[in-house]
DNA sequence: CAGCTTCCATGATATAGATCAATTCTGTGT
DNA sequence: ACACAGAATTGATCTATATCATGGAAGCTG
């Protein structure tokens, strides 16, 4: 059975459209099939289950299909660091690569369905396809330069900045997945919102009360809808007039 | 002629003592003899020189020899964010594989000797080599890891943790190199340390003057002293008994 | 459905660090 | 050696956000 508004139901590599976004575009149909042979689809997993834990061993990077997942570490202390929220289209888990194994936790934020790319068979298949490794090597840098965007919102940006980003970000990659850019519903909490910004809970939620002041956006609890998004956009992108 | 105190003269990656850093432990001298056609050794380059700019088109990573390189990447705004500080048998470059320009500004903090990886070249030798391009992907793995540790600093520490965490990290990663940690030259100004960590010069400023008051360190404008190594080690992992 | 827990909103207050300002020190170039 | 622009320090004040505190709404569980 197939959800109404996304197919993302596909049972192979070849019928998925989520496959531009995580196999390059020039596997030929030959490629494509050996490559199918390595990547599993998993039953869906619940919200607030764990994909992996950190320490656990390095053995997958994985695609999201449909549904949220958050990804944190925890210092000595315990207290924990929201390091991602990942969406449809997007993979996560390259944290572990390093020394074999995650540094982050990831938990699901709702219902999601995965698929999991198992790396000691992706190496396997890569050595015949150099452009599957080089595609993957891509997508790290993406992870990097979107840390690096996250460093610059912390070093730099106020409060209002911090979540007027955060919501344009969310904005657009539910676009890129052919969502309304305009209205979701936010999967993760307020407190998930506020560690990942390092901000407080209390600040994140006056913020979040204060746009609707000013008509930038509606929200019920965590459905959001963007009522001027062009608004929004430039306080995301430096108010200051430094 | 060698430099007194850190042998890093070499004019082949056999002899050069950086090569376990930048290149897996496991390749073989054949292997070795290969890749060494790919490393260019250029000309040192001198403070305040640029080796790429953000915008520019990206054709290869670096290896640092010795020296000290910023990066920053700049905003619509012109503002400006420095995302790293990297140190001899460091490599940096990472951020233009993603679309095939940089998104950062590499300078030289001071004199600096790089070895330049072309990229176009690593990968057709890596095609025959996938050990070398499971070590990059370990390599940018690290950069991953260490933006998130970064991430957590900002989004969680105070001014003198953020301070003292830099401080341990730029320790621990001059004694990997088998020099002094607890007596360097701080290659970067007060201003890049604020504007990397989230601070303003000022409250840089005053975190030095306080560690010295506390007798963590001793330091004369660039000159750092490590007095008390154990204790600025605990101010950086969180002294919040929370 | 009652009771419990978690989440969210909002007010009052406190504070770390920013901002503004002035001074000294340093390094660089002529 | 001198002059000048930039780098660093230190002080006084201001402010954004944390912290503390409370109450209400929503979601779970038995």
């Amino acid at each position: 059975m197939r959800s109404p508004t996304l197919n993302i139901q596909a049972n192979n590599c070849h019928n998925c459209r989520m496959s531009t976004l995580c196999l390059p575009l020039t596997l030929d149909v030959g490629s494509l099939d050996r490559l199918e042979t390595v990547i599993e689809r998993g039953r869906p997993v619940h919200k607030q289950q764990f994909i992996f834990h950190a320490g656990d061993p390095f053995q997958s990077v994985y695609a999201i299909r449909s549904g949220a997942i958050k990804s944190y570490c925890t210092s000595e202390d315990g207290s924990e660091q929201v390091t991602g929220f990942y969406l449809p289209g997007e993979i996560f888990g390259w944290d572990g690569i390093d020394n074999n194994n995650h540094k982050n936790t990831a938990v699901a934020l709702e219902t999601t369905a995965l698929c999991e790319i198992p790396f000691n068979r992706f190496e396997e298949v890569s050595r015949t396809m150099p452009i599957l490794q080089q595609h993957f090597m891509r997508l790290m840098a993406k992870e990097i330069t979107s840390d690096q965007e996250l460093i610059t919102l912390l070093a730099k940006s106020s409060a209002e900045e911090r979540v007027a980003s955060l919501l344009i970000s969310l904005s657009n990659r539910l676009k890129r997945q052919h969502l309304s850019a305009t209205r979701f519903r936010l999967p993760m909490s307020r407190a998930d919102i506020g560690n990942y910004l390092g901000l407080t809970v209390e600040t994140v939620s006056r913020v979040f009360s204060r746009f609707q002041s000013f008509d930038l956006i509606l929200c019920d609890k965590k459905e959001i809808e963007i009522t001027n998004l062009p608004g929004l956009s430039s306080l995301a992108h430096k108010p200051k007039i430094t």
